[in-house]
DNA sequence: CATGAATGAGACTTCATTCAT
DNA sequence: CATGAATGAAGTCTCATTCAT
């Protein structure tokens, strides 16, 4: 009950920063679109930073939660093959998290650098996967965070292309090819020839 | 064409805009850094969209003419490497106006799609290097957007690691690593075993 | 007749006027400091005004009982020393209501004039006292309004003062001079040689 | 021309703060009653509580210029009712300056203790009539804080007086007797019978 | 009596933009 | 071209007060 309208503030900012941006959404709009008055989103929310911190910090752990699943699997491209999926169907189901995120990441003004912050806790799991991908000689050998970068942004490019085109996500040679690529890239130089 | 004073003010809002966000930087204090008065600003650019839109272009133009430089070789591989050291180059070179690019892309409050706008003049040449490379079999036979899409976002990938950590950009394991990455990604796939 | 609660909440209040100030006091944060919910506030006093006029009156109650109390005394200067010396110990056990009634009085929004207000039903009794000595030839015989502003500043200065530096109030030389600066400014003329 | 709107703002603020106190006075009123836009009020004070110390530091040297003027008189007594006479009339001929400086000593948000403040700049001359007053035994050796803090608030008690009661001001019996009290309270004490 | 979420008017302040000089 | 004082709409945030529980 105390939780109702907190609630409604966050979902009504989700929707108006991902249309209008962050800063040119007004506090007074929030309010008044999610039924509430202006002092209400001050009484859950310090001020406007804070409500974008919590809206962030809430969509992280959305992503998280929706990828962070155990998953028994052996095989190393299967699994992969899994996560990435997971983490696709999650921004296909919450476009305006995706874009709420990148806008976020962009912005100077609140102090999170991309790859650092946004998926680092989420990925905690991912970086297992890469260093044994890595020691038996399936994955590349490069830099951890070369390659954390790699997933992070080859994630974000996917994700982003099918958001903005869904129809795009809906079709098989898509998604094969995008995963396609994304292991490429990831994985251990064969012997030319 | 530019005015001393108009450079002095685009300069001045570049790093602005980069520090703090391009809404968050008042057109007061460019000028007043630029050690112009508030009211020249606005005879050198309609408002405060215009010169966030100069500044624009102008980075976009300065961008395509890095990389856009007649490259004779007919060799694929060694081709999209020079391409691929030359952007990366520049970012590394600019820094500030890499950011900028991000930061713009990602506002909707500029209209600016990241995929769409941003490279898609100054990798035109792009599209005949990697239709080329499919027609021989170098490339990987994916959707043209896709790869397109591949390609925008691994360079951004790497050049915003790159910018941001200057030291690894000087380290020839992330140079190397980060270019085998993305050639791989784009590479068809061979026979296995 | 004052609830714990409501004494808690004026006790509260006192203090955090005297820090901040009456207006830069929110309601909420004198119940919060005195532990106790923001509608609990309002069930003790209609509004904020109410509480800060049971405050005044609660206080010049107070300063009035302290200083009124019966004193047999013949001798006109031992009378009036020790109404000053109890009016000044109040000031120095009570420096926070001292500080509150400054506050007040001065302030236009609460309408009360200092002189006229502040002190007047506390120092009924002075007025027949200074007439006695006035009478007798031991008090100049000045406009009893003069006279009356003369002591109630007196008083302030020398309370304020030593509200403001303790170390002085406990000085035999601060105590007597200031006591002897303000009978010699009512005494009678004495011929002079 | 430039400080034509400046002052318009200063005489206008000094006006409704005295009639309603500085906190209960919107500094939108103020700039609307200065027949200048809301936007000027800040392109002058960086803030309200900037616009309110401009004030007080310019009434203070308004005062100290008002009494602080050079006075050849050897006799104590003559110049002591000069310096009174002229402070006394700055404050019937500017009654809101009074005030003002009342109402912001009082205030504990302004951080200014009323005797350090106020007056200690434009009464630096005092302190050496007291001193000299001392010496050649006229004036009680007091301690000299208590002797200004006395100094201090008598004046204010007395213009205060005055400055609400206007016609009191003009009576000689008032006058006189002010001075007398204010001067007796400085004497030295003389032998009793 | 007590609670504290909710209210909304209104305060302070910012800022893109204009315009007379 | 350049200046910077002036503008006023709009934004963020505060706070006394109410009311359902």
């Amino acid at each position: 009950m105390a939780t109702e309208k907190k609630q409604q503030l966050l979902d009504t900012a989700l929707s108006l920063f991902v249309e209008q941006g962050i800063q040119a959404t007004a506090t007074a709009k929030i309010a008044k679109q999610a039924n509430v008055a202006t002092g209400t989103l001050f009484h859950h929310f310090a001020n406007k930073q804070e409500l974008v911190m919590t809206l962030y910090h809430e969509i992280k752990s959305d992503l998280g939660q929706a990828i962070d699943q155990p998953e028994a699997n052996d095989d190393l491209h299967a699994l992969v093959h899994h996560y990435w999926q997971r983490a696709l169907q999650w921004a296909v189901d919450n476009p305006q998290k995706l874009q709420f995120l990148q806008q976020i990441a962009n912005n100077p003004q609140f102090g999170i650098s991309q790859q650092q912050e946004v998926m680092s806790s989420s990925m905690a799991f991912l970086i297992d996967v890469i260093k044994q991908g890595q020691q038996q000689g399936e994955l590349a050998s490069l830099p951890l965070d070369l390659v954390l970068n790699y997933c992070h942004y080859h994630y974000l490019a996917t994700a982003t292309l099918f958001v903005e085109q869904p129809e795009l996500a809906r079709q098989q040679a898509y998604q094969d090819g995008a995963f396609q690529m994304f292991w490429q890239g990831l994985a251990a130089i064969r012997e030319q020839a």
